[in-house]
DNA sequence: ATTGGCACTCGGTCGGCGAGAGTGCCAGCC
DNA sequence: GGCTGGCACTCTCGCCGACCGAGTGCCAAT
């Protein structure tokens, strides 16, 4: 019995089931796939794989469902990225090369993504932890109210407002400040935001003892804006795609639970494949959330110049195209990061 | 018969389909309400209700269930909006209060909401086009590049980074920015949003020729935050809380295609009632989207000191509970406004 | 106007039945 | 040893009919 035959045959219930969504029999698999041998042979070979683990049949007299190991083993050593056409190559980088700022970048993206593979899409918000500080300023508003700017590599810009005591409107204000300015630039400009943030705090004590409380408050919000939690943030479209799909018809709920779950989507989306180009399967029971265990979650990371910032991906059936989905995902990701270059 | 007694039934009709979810019948009517009367007599009552279009029976022999006129004359002459327990509007509060920003004030708002009514959420982000200008800043970060700044009085800070041509790190680029800044400020701090932008056309003219080609890149790039889409931005959550509520287990799929057409969500929440305190309920086919056929909204508007700013609300089934939800949403609303005055 | 009574309607459920799909196994063949 | 055709078996699904019960509509009586 050749186990080459074996992983065919394995490939071809794959790909029927996807298609059909209906477990796939000895005869149907011969009819849509020239094999070469006859039904009970792929019997026997659908016997073996059901013993190792790979496919399953719902019940006695129905046809075989891939298990959770068999679209593994499918992923692994039986599909190939299908690779997008010039055509489709062109209509992602023209959606996305329209986007005015980072938000609008993000948001095209995800609805992209939700289109392009009928799925759920998920894309985290480039992260400031993975990127680096390109400039902070301060700017007096009035009195002793104080702008305190982040600007980061991804483009992305934080801010916050505080009270710092003292009147700045004064020429001696300002001469103040923009000593300030200087060493906060100095301290964490061109440094990542983990690095900039352990750089903080030795900055008081550099100055001279009357800026001291100065350049406390304003560090303190700096430091704020650094590991400011809601710059870990996902965004969603397609949900309505879960209801189309028809493989979850019975139970959105939890899944619809676990989407809603940002934290558990972050996680997810940053153990995401290392190097650039490559996207990570996570299959069924594979995922550490039992919210998902009937889904399987293709993500990628995307970011500026090599250096990864963030995760997108998709969230479908286990029931899923792969080959597709994985194109859609890697496209997608490639675009983004050049547009994000800019 | 009696008109008085008619609608009383119709109230019993709908309190108890709410609560069991099932066609209620004279009978069971009878066990759950002291109406006074015998079977019959409801009967008779029903029917004539039935001839008024109020409620209706889903097939010959089931009980009746409340048609969206039915639910209408509820909440308007048979219901009163169910006050919070002091205990629950301390939660409200507190949940609030402790929300670091803007983005979390909406973040918090918009869970708490679907938590409390166990429906879906939606929350308008503050509303550019309706709050007004704080301040206008105007940063250099280096070459020719500015960051322009846009606070308005809703905290909400706007940003774009522009290229001038010309290199400001001059101290003779810097005088200039200060005249600009000087001007513009004049033109449109204090204005709201759609006052600033129609003033910021006449600012060039206002300046010496050399400063023209400057302010007008700026202007360009304010303006553009002035009416900057992104702003009219909802947040949802609690979508999975459609799953659960049974209504929709046969079609969830277009209501989750609507709530993710987030432009017709805004401009079911623009159109809220007017005054701070009353909320508005949209039922059924009142709802001008299809997709909400099957689905109620209940809507009010927020924002700091009289002035509405934006909307939230709640999507749900027909069959929900009108009172306690219209509470929910009320004091959410209040609470929320309470928050952002600060 | 209200009430009790009664015949009627109709959807939901349950059991049985047949068809069809698919399997497992075995004996034979290359 | 591996492949094949054949055959008996199993199980699900869909269909049909019967039954049950909730609920109604109507009518005659009060």
């Amino acid at each position: 019995m050749s186990e080459d035959r074996r992983l065919r045959v394995l490939r071809a219930i794959v790909q029927d089931y996807v298609q059909t969504s209906e477990p796939v029999g000895s005869k149907a698999l011969l009819e849509r796939h020239r094999l070469g041998v006859s039904a009970a042979t792929v019997r026997n070979d659908m016997a073996a794989l059901e013993e190792e683990g790979l496919i399953a049949a719902p019940h006695t007299s129905a046809g075989r469902v891939p298990t959770d190991a068999g679209y593994r083993l499918f992923v692994d050593r039986l599909s190939q990225i299908k690779p997008m056409t010039p055509a489709e190559q062109r209509a992602i980088s023209q959606f996305l090369e329209t986007a005015v700022d980072l938000d609008d970048v993000v948001d095209r993206t995800v609805r992209l993504l939700a289109s392009l593979t009928q799925q759920v899409a998920v894309v985290q918000y480039p992260s400031l932890s993975r990127s680096s500080v390109r400039h902070v300023e301060l700017v007096p508003i009035g009195g002793p109210r104080l702008l305190v700017v982040l600007i980061t590599t991804t483009g992305r810009v934080e801010q916050r407002v505080i009270d710092v005591g003292t009147d700045l409107t004064t020429s001696e204000g300002d001469e103040d400040l923009a000593t300030v300015r200087a060493a906060l630039n100095g301290a964490t400009t061109g440094r990542t935001l983990g690095e900039a943030s352990a750089e903080l705090d030795s900055v008081p004590d550099r100055l001279e003892p009357a800026l001291r409380d100065l350049v406390r408050s304003v560090s303190a919000a700096l430091a704020d804006c650094l590991v400011e939690e809601r710059e870990e943030r996902v965004v969603l479209a397609g949900t309505a795609n879960l209801a189309r799909s028809g493989d979850f018809t019975t139970s959105i709920g939890p899944v619809l639970e676990a989407l809603e779950e940002h934290v558990v989507l972050l996680k997810l989306l940053s153990t995401v494949a290392e190097e650039e180009g490559s996207v990570a399967v996570r299959i069924g029971h594979e995922n550490p959330y039992a919210g998902l265990h009937s889904t399987s979650m293709v993500t990628s990371g995307y970011g500026v110049g090599g250096d990864l910032v963030a995760g997108l991906g998709v969230v479908g059936p286990t029931r899923m195209d792969y080959p597709t989905t994985m194109a859609a995902v890697r496209a997608v990701a490639t675009y983004v990061s050049r547009i994000l270059a800019d």
